[in-house]
DNA sequence: CTTGTCTATGTTATCGATACCATCAATTCA
DNA sequence: TGAATTGATGGTATCGATAACATAGACAAG
C-alpha cells in the first residue's frame, strides 16, 4: 500500500480510504489511487487489515454435507442474504460428524469471523463452550434444541415428521413402516423417527415397522435395500415413509425394479421435497421445509446482530414454515 | 497470548511455540500454557499469526455449484487431500457465472490464500489477470483450456462424449439426440456438445439433433421438457444423450409418464455417472469422470508446489480418467 | 476581519502474533 | 578442564493495514 500511495503522490491513509470510502477522497487523487493500484496489480491485505479494525468482514458457517441440496439451498439462502452487507461467507461442511465439527469450529473460531451459523443437533462440549466463549452470535439451524446456544432459525423435525403421518393415516393407510436410523451423527433424521413413533401411539395406531439400514444419511441406494428387508419382515405394510427423499427414491426404484406398483401395490413417503421427488416417477409425496428461507432468515438475524443496532431485537426463536406435499407415490 | 504467557508465567514466544511447535518448549512449560488457555478460553488468533509469518494456511476453490455432486465429490477431494497438511479449504461457488467467479477471486486473494483451484473454462479478463499476478500457484480443473493459467488437472469432456457416441453407435444406434445447450456459463457443457457433433460427423452418421433448454445447468425438470422437444421435432430418434445425468434423469422420467418404454421406445444417456445413475430405474449408461479424484489431484498438486520442494516436480498437465458405463438406458 | 465549520489529507500508534537474534544453563567432547 | 554444542527461553522488530487524532486550506457567517 504504501507504494502504491508513493506512485500516486499520496499517503497510505489515502489509499486506504480511497478503497474503503471512497467519497473521502477527491476525485483528483482517487483517479491516481485507482492509475496506481492497476499499474502495481495491488491487491488489498486483508489480514492486515482486520488486525488493525477488529472487523474481519466473514461470517462462518457449517453444514452437515456439502452434497445434498437441502443444505446447500441454506447455504444460498445464507450467501444471497449476504450478498451486500460486506460480509462473506466461509463455508464448512462435516460430513454429519461432531467430531469434525469440533474442528471445523476451532479453525474457524481462529480466523475470529463476526458470527457463525451452526446446523443444530448434538454438538461436543467443547464446540459448545468454544461458541459459548467466543463472544460472536450463533445460529443454530434446522431444528430447535432444548438447549439453545444463541439464537435458533428452525423447525421441529418431530412435528413435521407427525404432520406427514397425520395427513397419510387421513388418507386410509393403516400399517406404517419407517426407513432411517436413530443416531448423533444426524440428529435431524433422529427426531423424525420420535416424531413418527410418537404420532402413531397418539393416533392409535398399530407401531409402526423400523428399519435402520447403514450409516446414516442413507443413500439412495440404501433406501432401495432398505425397503426389501422392510417387505421381507413385513410383506403386509401399507406405506413406507423414508427419512429424505432420497432413500424414498431408491426404495421407490427398487421397489419397481422388482415388479411392484407404487403406489398401487406399497405406498412410499419422503422428506424434505428434494427436486428428485418432483421430477421421478412416481412423484414422491414429502415434507418441504424451505431450506432456502433457513439459510436466509439465519444470516439475516446474524447480519442484524453483528451491525448491533439498538433497535432492532433478533428473536431468539425463529420457526420456519413446513408443508406436506401430495403427490402420487402415496 | 500475553495473558496466557503471564498466567503460565512465561513469555508471549513460548506460547505461540507451545502452538505451532511444541516440541521446542519444554513439558513442564507447555502444560502450564495448556492450562492457562483452558482456563481463559484463548483461541489463537490467525490474521495476525499470518501477517507476521506471510502463510495464511488455506487455499481457495471455485466451484460452479455446491448442489452438483459431481462438484461437491471435488471439493470432498480437495479437503480429503489437505487433511493433515496444515492447510484448511475456503470454498466457494460461482453459480455458473463468470462475473460472480471474478468478485469470488479478488474477495479470496484479498485474504492471500497459498494456492486456488478453479474449475476450467472461461474466465473474465480481469479474473485471468488477477490469478497470473497473484504469484500462486493455480489450479484449473475439470477440462483442458487451449491457454491455461497454470497447472491443469483434468479431462476433455468433447473427447470424453466422443466416447460415448462410439459406445453407442457400436450398439447399433443411429439417429442421435442431444440435449443440452452452448454457452460461457457451462463451458464443460458446451465441449460436450461440441463432442457429440464431431463424432458423429467424424463416424458419418447423420448429424444430430440438437435441443437447448433453459439455462444452463440444466435440471432435471428442464430435461424432461427437452425430451418432449425432441420427440415433437424428431420422432423417430433412437437415442438421446443429455448433458448430465439430473437432466437424463427428467428425460427418462417424463417418458415414462408418458407411457413410454427406456430403453425400448426410445433410448437416453446421461454423462457424469452421478448416484442417480446407479439407482434409478432403469438405470442411466453415462460416462464416469472420476470427480473426486480430480480434487484430490489437484489439492496434491497445490501442496506439493506450495511446499516448494526443488525435488517434486509437478506437472502442468494431469489427464484424469473417464470410462463409460453401459447400463439398461442406453 | 475574525471565528467557526467543513473537507481533504497526513502522522503516529496500534492490532496480535512470529522471525530473528541473543542469552544462559546443561551437557558433550577433545 | 576449557571449548563447543545443544536445548530452553526471552527481547525486539516487524508484518500491512487502519483508528484516532492533527493539520491545513477553503469557505460561510457574524
Amino acid at each position: 500500500m504504501a507504494d502504491v500511495a508513493r506512485h500516486a503522490g499520496v499517503s497510505a491513509m489515502s489509499v486506504s480510504r480511497a478503497l474503503k470510502d471512497p467519497d473521502l477522497v477527491s476525485p483528483a487523487a482517487r483517479q491516481r489511487i485507482a492509475a496506481a493500484i492497476d499499474e502495481l496489480g495491488y491487491v488489498l491485505d486483508l489480514a492486515a487489515g482486520s488486525l488493525s479494525s477488529k472487523r474481519t468482514g466473514f461470517v462462518a458457517a457449517i453444514i452437515p454435507s456439502l452434497n445434498n441440496s437441502n443444505f446447500s439451498d441454506t447455504a444460498r439462502g445464507i450467501t444471497d442474504e449476504l450478498e451486500g452487507t460486506g460480509l462473506q461467507l466461509l463455508l464448512g461442511s462435516n460430513d454429519y460428524s461432531i467430531e469434525r465439527e469440533e474442528e471445523l469450529v476451532e479453525a474457524m473460531l481462529r480466523r475470529r469471523p463476526e458470527g457463525i451459523i451452526v446446523t443444530s443437533g448434538s454438538h461436543t462440549k467443547r464446540t459448545r463452550r468454544m461458541l459459548e466463549a467466543a463472544g460472536i452470535p450463533v445460529v443454530e439451524t434446522w431444528d430447535v434444541p432444548d438447549a439453545p446456544i444463541d439464537q435458533i432459525v428452525g423447525f421441529s423435525n418431530a412435528e413435521a415428521m407427525a404432520l406427514l403421518v397425520r395427513t397419510l393415516a387421513a388418507k386410509g393407510y393403516h400399517k406404517f413402516g419407517y426407513i432411517g436410523g436413530t443416531t448423533e451423527r444426524d440428529t435431524r433424521g433422529s427426531q423424525r423417527r420420535e416424531g413418527f413413533v410418537s404420532a402413531l401411539s397418539r393416533m392409535g395406531l398399530p407401531s409402526g415397522r423400523l428399519i435402520s439400514f447403514g450409516v446414516p444419511p442413507i443413500s439412495m441406494e440404501q433406501g432401495g435395500q432398505a425397503v426389501v428387508e422392510m417387505l421381507t419382515h413385513w410383506p403386509d405394510t401399507e406405506v413406507v415413509i423414508c427419512v429424505s427423499d432420497l432413500s424414498a427414491f431408491g426404495a421407490i426404484m427398487e421397489c419397481q425394479r422388482r415388479g411392484m406398483k407404487v403406489p398401487g401395490d406399497i405406498a412410499i413417503a419422503g422428506f424434505g421435497n428434494y427436486e428428485i421427488a418432483e421430477c421421478c416417477h412416481p412423484r414422491i409425496t414429502s415434507v418441504d421445509v424451505d431450506c432456502y428461507n433457513i439459510g436466509r432468515q439465519a444470516a439475516r438475524q446474524l447480519h442484524i446482530s453483528i451491525k448491533g443496532e439498538e433497535s432492532e431485537e433478533v428473536p431468539s426463536l425463529t420457526l420456519t414454515q413446513y408443508r406436506v406435499i401430495e403427490r402420487e407415490s402415496a
